[in-house]
DNA sequence: GCGACAG
DNA sequence: ATCTTGTCGC
């Protein structure tokens, strides 16, 4: 991705919780929720990103990995040090986050054609969460999975992977509770932007062959944790 | 009013 | 998010 950090430039980064609530207001409308974007075998190039942190300093490093998304094979890898410049409030999650990740993703040669992120997308108390933000700010297609429900309801589903149940919220549906291994805890699938929520759905089962969690997922986070332990924290 | 609350 | 080894089970 050799082109622009002019996106994120373009505006002051916020520093307040009100600063950021105004941020996602004026953001939310632009989220495209309609899609129904590339679907699976239709995309090569495949990104999961996410992020790691110290315990004992504002550390943290960010990672995007790069599948191929049939061989699942590592086509291409970043890693960002950096500081958390933003506290962790639920809701606000992605101001914390998106700088690095996007400094990750200009590290990368091309862009990717989909965007996993680690996080909530649409399923977010004022519709906008991290892999809304991301989606919006790169343009590319990004699928929001978490691994914890933050909003929402959601009827009991079948034990079997591919088992799903749609989360609703406000009377909204936001998002669905994915089982992507037989008898394991689902996860929470939900739009992040250029993508509908049934091929969200079936991104995620193809990248989850094994485990609980997508491979894109699993990769940046073992990479992302891996640089925060072996490149110390150069501080004074 | 009280508690819960993505990572 | 992070603290954390082995272990029981498919």
């Amino acid at each position: 991705m050799s082109t622009s950090s002019a996106i994120a430039s373009a505006e002051e980064w916020p520093r307040t919780a009100a600063e950021a609530l105004a941020v996602q207001d004026r953001l939310r409308p632009t989220v495209d929720t309609v899609g129904p974007g590339p679907q699976p075998g239709e995309v090569r190039r495949v990104a999961g990103l996410d992020v790691a942190y110290a315990e004992d300093s504002d550390e943290l490093a960010a990672a995007v990995v790069v599948l191929d998304a049939h061989t699942h094979a590592v086509l291409e890898h970043s890693v960002v040090h950096g500081v958390a410049t933003f506290p962790y409030v639920p809701g606000l999650f992605a101001f914390r986050e998106v700088p690095a990740l996007l400094a990750a993703l200009e590290r990368l040669d091309a862009a990717p054609d989909l965007l996993l992120c680690d996080g909530q997308g649409l399923a977010h108390p004022r519709r906008f969460g991290l892999a809304c933000h991301l989606g919006v700010l790169t343009g590319l297609p990004a699928i929001g999975v978490g691994k914890t429900q933050f909003v929402g309801t959601y009827e009991p589903l079948g034990p079997a992977r591919g088992e799903a149940a749609d989360l609703v919220d406000e009377g909204e549906v936001v998002g669905r509770a994915l089982r992507t291994r037989d008898a394991v805890k689902p996860v929470f699938v939900s739009i992040g932007h250029g993508v509908d929520l049934d091929t969200a759905c079936a991104h995620v089962l193809a990248l989850t062959p094994r485990y609980r969690l997508p491979e894109t997922t699993r990769q940046a986070d073992q990479l992302c944790r891996r640089a925060l332990k072996s490149h110390p924290a150069a501080r004074s």
